[in-house]
DNA sequence: GTTTTTGTATGATTTGAATCATATCTTACT
DNA sequence: AGTAAGATATGATTCAAATCATACAAAAAC
């Protein structure tokens, strides 16, 4: 992804080494940095009304919270789940190159592609069935029915917005019906969803 | 918020007058132009599974589908939902004027928006509650806790994830418990939240 | 290597939202 | 004005997910 950044940038990048639970920002701070994350886990959070933490979103790799770009303040917090290392990227110097070649172009169609990503995240999350939600998000994220699990089942689970003991049950549920493959490999697991419908 | 368009872009558009229930665009297709809704309501839909329909956003005024801007073609479908007026830009020109004056920087920032409405609203989807929806709602897209609401609680429901039954339950309840006041208008409900928290 | 923690898994119980049913009120249509 | 259609409202019932509890395996920490 950082292949289509202009060289300009990429030189003015900073490499940023952080631990497992430590802060990247906070909600209301100014963004000085738009952050890339290269590897590692990043999360993006929320504090609820009675101050229990809600995950917004995890992020193994790609551009963090891409509206900080032109905000006067993040929205979320950041911190990272596992050792990850990122690039910070001035957002001043970033912004500037927007205009150089038509690299806002690029920036606009990722900007696209994570609206499309959240709409059809807002749509899962409508559908009220387990089984549901998790066949919509094997048919939206997986390729071809097929989708790789980043992390835990039960990180899964609070992304799908259930409990993680309704996530086993109704994935075991689903594989005796049939309705899907659970491979489990050593790194991660792989579910395969087995088709019935077209699309 | 037209009048962030360059003039050259506006002389260009084409005013579209559509009826309830009339299709606006379907999934699949290429588009050619970028729509606004200047009055009317518009739905963005996708079917589910079985057929059902799905209603992914109700929209009174703006750009409909921004990502359609740089889209091979419509990932959802559209339809007036009211007797609507629209304004139609052509794609290509629009895209090329994005490069003009900075508009893109414009646009970013449109998009930008949309992705901070689109991550509220998953982080409300994801809240398993009624009543922890409607006040995560009355907080994120009122102002200072206030919502007029566009259109029927009905709709509004739908938009919540909720049957139509428990939110009109669910606001009777939290009306009797103080946490909310329901004032009925003639063109719209306005619904205010009972503070207790700060932020 | 041992301990501790975390993920996986499944059973029992509770709870709250969906659903079905029905009634009234409002709005749209003719 | 009169009728039809849709929104509002509420009760009864069903159902599925959350929660609580417990056990075991795997991974991390020491």
């Amino acid at each position: 992804m950082l292949d289509q950044l202009p060289n300009t940038l990429l030189q003015q990048r900073k490499t940023v080494q952080l631990e497992a639970n430590q802060p990247l920002f906070i909600q209301g701070t100014k963004p000085k940095f738009l952050y890339f994350l290269e590897e590692g886990e990043v999360q993006l959070t929320r504090c609820g009304q009675q101050g229990e933490t809600c995950t917004l979103q995890r992020i193994q790799q790609g551009f963090l919270a891409e509206a900080s770009l032109f905000a006067e303040h993040y929205h979320c917090d950041a911190h990272c789940s596992k050792k990850s290392r990122l690039s910070a990227f001035p957002i001043k110097a970033f912004r500037q190159q927007l205009g150089q070649d038509g690299f806002y172009e690029v920036w606009i169609q990722l900007l696209s592609k994570e609206i499309k990503r959240l709409r059809n995240q807002g749509q899962r999350l409508a559908l009220n069935s387990a089984s549901d939600r998790i066949i919509h998000c094997l048919q939206t994220e997986g390729e071809n029915g097929v989708l790789r699990l980043q992390g835990s089942i039960k990180e899964w689970a609070a992304e799908l917005g259930l409990s993680h003991e309704t996530l086993y049950r109704t994935l075991h549920r689903l594989q005796k019906q049939k309705q899907l493959e659970i491979v489990k490999q050593k790194t991660a697991t792989q579910l395969k969803l087995t088709m019935h419908c077209p699309t």
